[in-house]
RNA sequence: GCCCUUGUAGUUCAAUGGAUAGAACGAAGCUCUUCUAAGGCUUUGAUGUAGGUUCGAUUCCUACCAAGGGCACCA
């Protein structure tokens, strides 16, 4: 329709004989300034001195004269001088027709189509609790991955991990002073008190000098793999944590294809920085990329960006940095997929500066992969109260935040009939949903402020709220199955309601999203939608033997049912049928 | 000091250079003999400051103010 609306216009201005460079065609926001609408008049009408609002009326005529698409009820100037179109009821009626027959395909589109993209994101360590930014991250990267793959991209979702380093070391120490997990406990009940056992150890290492003597000599041994005792604790550890992970993606949604460890990173990457060493190696000036500075090796990035600094990737005590680990990784990355177009990594804003400049290295290192990489970072979670306890007084984790929330969700849902199992599963999918569509619902940028007392919300603006919408059209879609009225999209009224103008837009926001890897785009987008649904679903009774319309709502309704429960998949939320 | 983000209703967020700056929460009122009231309908209120570019600026540019992050051996 844009297309069609374009060339309408670029033939008016033709016959008019008016020269035009560029002009917008956009959808008003106010849907009642049209469906669509252009400045092509504004644009032009300094350069040819004319009034815009006259000069608007002629290109009217001119559209008007050559409009013989039925697709287009009427076009009208508003404003300083837009020229606004209405599309007819057929228009809509056609699009609810084209929903239902796509279905669940509405929405896609191939411009990513043979593209080889792989996604890092969430990156918890083993051996320590995952928080609520892994939770955030995750949120953010499985809704890309899915938004790239509605574009028709091959995504493969990567997982980063740092199985080595101080946090495994006090980890590891907390558990020979407290014991090892009761065998009899849940794997996730392991988990939860290896992180205990983590903390404990982390604030022992700071504040005892003994503790941090013994940490520190464990942290040898866990590199060194000298020490039976030790390498047990540590493969008991790791197998625990690693599994408790895999449970949480699962209730997220999430399944890896890859999962890259921090540990094998760091030869792959150190013989990188050897190879390209400074002068005394007597290298070529391109394979001088790291030099020797007070001991240390580094890169000195300045010296090809102003704006980068100079970052260590191997310390005077002959150790490799996450730097160097990072060059490793990404090198393995390029190795494990060599066809891959873009490797994306997603983190928190907090790792930008540094990140640019690892870039850099690599980027000088293989200058083929330049191009190829992206790293989006997001916000951090921050907290109105300043206090990071939970509600129950413990340290919040993301899955304490998640217990908290389905249990919020389970007191909202006593005056529901279900099953206990169905119970659970409805409540555990709605409290992500509140959680998830809390993160996606701004654009990733900035910092999401987290407020205890509010929590998270239910009502209006909220992933629940969504959701509520679908389950709802749903049973409107059992009550019409009962009743025995089936959709036609050809017995309509002469009414355009606005969920049809809605509806029809879903692609355009979901190539936004994808374009600049945003899906705040769909989540508001889905917001606007199911509010219009709902208004539609207040204002008159849809499954009606006695209204001849009702095999058109009915239709619109499977339509806007589709849409939602696609966007809510792009956003990685699931739609249960009852809520 | 330098670099990167970000400043919008009381609060949390929107707004591909366009029209009367949208929602939600909060507050006030109305609404289930109708397909799920986690809903619908009313009312209330905002672009940090100062310039500039433009027919038109929340959006782009400059300066200032404020918040957050980063700036060598942590990740």
């Amino acid at each position: 329709m844009e297309q069609e609306i374009k060339k309408l216009i670029k033939d008016a201005l033709l016959n008019l004989e008016i020269e035009v460079s560029d002009f917008a065609l956009e959808h008003p926001e106010d849907l009642k300034n049209g469906d669509y609408s252009t400045n092509v008049a504004l644009a032009i009408a300094k350069s040819i001195k004319k009034n815009p609002k006259v000069l608007a009326e002629k290109i009217m005529v001119e559209i008007n004269r050559l409009n013989v698409d039925k697709n287009i009820e009427k076009v009208e100037i508003a404003g300083a001088g837009f020229i606004n179109f209405h599309l007819s009821r057929k228009f809509f009626a056609k699009s609810v027709e084209e929903i239902l027959n796509k279905a669940e395909d509405f929405g896609k589109n191939k411009v990513l189509s043979g593209q080889k993209i792989m996604v890092e994101y969430t990156d918890p360590n083993p051996f320590k609790p995952f928080h609520i930014g892994h939770l955030m991250t995750n949120a953010i990267g499985e809704s890309i991955a899915r938004i790239l793959e509605h574009s028709g991209a091959e995504v493969a979702r990567a997982n980063y991990q740092g199985d080595v380093g101080l946090h495994v070391a006090k980890a590891i120490w907390g558990l020979l002073q407290k014991g090892l997990p009761e065998t009899h406990f849940s794997n996730t009940a392991k988990a939860k008190y290896i992180g205990e056992c983590y903390s404990f150890g982390s604030g022992n290492y700071d504040n005892n000098l003994k503790a941090k003597e013994e940490i520190d000599e464990i942290n040898k041994k866990i590199y060194t793999r000298e020490d039976k005792k030790i390498n047990d604790i540590y493969t008991l550890g790791f197998d625990i944590t690693m599994e408790a992970f895999e449970d949480l993606y699962k209730m997220l949604g999430t399944k890896f294809d890859f999962y890259f460890l921090e540990s094998q990173m760091a030869d792959i990457g150190r013989e990188i920085v050897n190879a390209n060493m400074g002068k005394a190696e007597g290298l070529e000036g391109s394979r001088r990329i790291f030099e020797e500075s007070d001991g240390a090796i580094v890169f000195k990035a300045e010296k090809y960006d102003p704006k980068l600094h100079t970052r260590v990737f191997i310390t005077s005590q002959n150790l490799p940095t996450y730097e160097t680990k990072e060059l490793g990784l990404t090198t393995e990355k390029f190795k494990t997929e060599p066809d891959m177009d873009l490797s994306i990594v997603i983190t928190a804003n907090e790792q930008m500066d540094y990140m640019r400049v690892v870039a850099k290295a690599i980027s000088l290192i293989h200058p083929d992969f330049a191009n190829r990489m992206k790293h989006i970072t997001h916000g951090m979670m921050r907290f109105a109260t300043g206090k990071m306890g939970s509600r129950k007084g413990n340290v919040i984790t993301g899955e304490s935040l998640l217990n908290d929330t389905r249990d919020d969700v389970l007191e909202r849902m006593t005056d529901r009939e279900f099953g206990n199992v169905e119970r659970e599963k409805i409540a555990s999918e709605v409290g992500v949903a509140a959680i998830k569509y809390s993160v996606l619902k701004q654009s990733i940028g900035g910092d999401i402020i987290y407020d205890f007392e509010k929590s998270i919300s239910f009502e209006g603006d909220s992933g629940p709220y969504l959701q509520y919408s679908y389950a709802r059209a749903n049973s409107v879609l059992e009550k019409a199955q009962k009743e025995n009225i089936l959709p036609d999209p050809h017995v309509f009224s002469e009414e355009i309601f606005e969920v049809e103008k809605l509806l029809y837009k879903f692609p355009e926001v979901v190539f936004r999203s994808a374009s600049l890897y945003e899906p705040h785009y769909i989540a508001n987008y889905l917001i606007e939608v199911a509010r219009a649904y709902n208004n539609f679903y207040g204002n008159m009774i849809i499954v009606n033997k006695e209204d001849k319309t009702s095999p058109y709502k009915v239709a619109l309704t499977y339509a806007f049912s589709f849409v939602m429960k696609t966007g809510l998949d792009l956003l990685g939320i699931r739609a249960p049928k009852k809520m």
